[in-house]
DNA sequence: CGCTCTATTGATAAACCTCAAATACAGTGG
DNA sequence: CCACTGTATTTGAGGTTTATCAATAGAGCG
């Protein structure tokens, strides 16, 4: 199956290591723990005690929250370079949402006071931190928006475009995105219902804008996707 | 009309200057540029370039995000002692939201440069920044999750709730939510329309659960709300 | 090849929005 | 003090969107 070429740098963005030379950076992560975590199971879970924070070393996690009424929100997906649960490190809580590996995963993950030496041994880390926070806040902001304001298939356009950029792989066919992802998932990330996802990912598989097969999407065109979900 | 007593401590949670000396303060304070904002402009506007973050010192910001369409998210209120637009010191942007005084508000703006140098001079207020932007992280996460999963009534009992706890005043009859709130506020808060907030409203009026006029609200029975809101 | 998990599709219903119109309220200036 | 004006609010009727439920089909795995 031709997996494509990846689409994005490697979240240089959300690197919150950025400004430690490889000597410092090989250290930090001596000092932190390696962890395997195996498919579908949890990195942590929502209402456990936080006593650690991660960093996302190979794999990819799912970040969601739980309802009571057993509704699942994805907040987002986590790949390499990316940190899980800082706010473990900054106060004694509990982990307000649950991260499950959805690939075969290595994490390196810290104590509380160990990261926090680290923070403060290292100033760009706590600033790095707190721009890639500042970033997801503003993201999680305007899904916010979104959902309050958009029309269902609108957000799974959204979504997919999300997605795409975040995991997308360049094939023949389109953008495929390289994440696990059933009609269940895309539902959970756009805030609506595996029934109507499958509906519209029909639709679109209709008219050429996605393939689409068993917990598997691609974006085949992207362009006609980003007008309709931008259109006023 | 009975204001009644404040129910909450000044948002000592959100204090980002904790941890400096009266003396530290003072000339921090004196680094930034006093501002008055009066009643209804904006301190700053979604999409204009992001120059200064800002501290609120007196009255209150409403800070929102606004969609294409024109319809407008509620993220939060903002009164003395929080930070808005901290962004704007870590990142070269745009304002991510708007920010509109809802009271006759005073703020200390500081440019980039001299925020920047300010978390620099004092760590404490680097961490303190972090701390409380994974506060609100967590908090729009969980009422993204609630937009998603919960029927509308409820949420519109949990912004109550919420508003009540942030700017919530004891007063004779009940707890009287301090900020100009007008139904469009409520809905705007909650991702539903003034029509049904008002019509809600007008039942929990009937059993006694709030008192509502324009735009006040007294939550009469908080404990009926909670069991409203939280129940299964 | 059967088992399990995922996806599709149709029918139905519920929740909630939209629009229209009437009413209440607060402030203003005579 | 009162009429006036501009908002804010209420309320009803009707319609749309989207969820829910049920049944079937398809895919992958051992």
């Amino acid at each position: 199956m031709d997996e494509g070429l990846p689409l994005q740098a490697p979240l240089e963005a959300e690197n919150v290591f950025r400004g430690l030379t490889d000597d410092q950076l090989a250290r930090a992560a001596r000092s932190g723990k390696r962890i395997r975590i195996p498919l579908k199971s949890t990195l942590f879970r929502q209402g456990d005690p936080a006593r650690r924070c991660y960093l996302v070393t190979r794999g990819r996690v799912k970040l969601s929250k739980l309802s009571e009424t057993g509704k699942e929100a994805i907040l987002r997906f986590l790949g390499p370079g990316q940190m899980a649960a800082a706010v473990a490190a900054l106060t004694d809580t509990r982990y307000p949402a649950t991260a499950e590996a959805v690939e075969p995963t290595e994490v390196v993950g810290w104590d509380k006071r160990t990261f926090l030496r680290l923070m403060h041994d290292h100033p760009p880390i706590a600033f790095n931190l707190l721009r890639v926070t500042l970033e997801r806040l503003d993201e999680i902001q305007q899904r916010y928006l979104e959902l309050s304001s958009e029309v269902v298939e609108r957000r799974i356009a959204r979504t997919l475009l999300r997605l795409m950029r975040h995991a997308g792989s360049r094939t023949r066919s389109g953008v495929l995105i390289t994440i696990p992802l059933s009609r269940q998932s895309i539902a959970d990330y756009s805030g609506t219902t595996l029934y109507t996802v499958s509906r519209t990912l029909t639709a679109w598989g209709k008219i050429g804008w996605v393939r689409s097969g068993r917990e598997r999407v691609t974006v085949t065109d992207p362009h006609a996707l980003v007008l309709f979900a931008e259109q006023r």
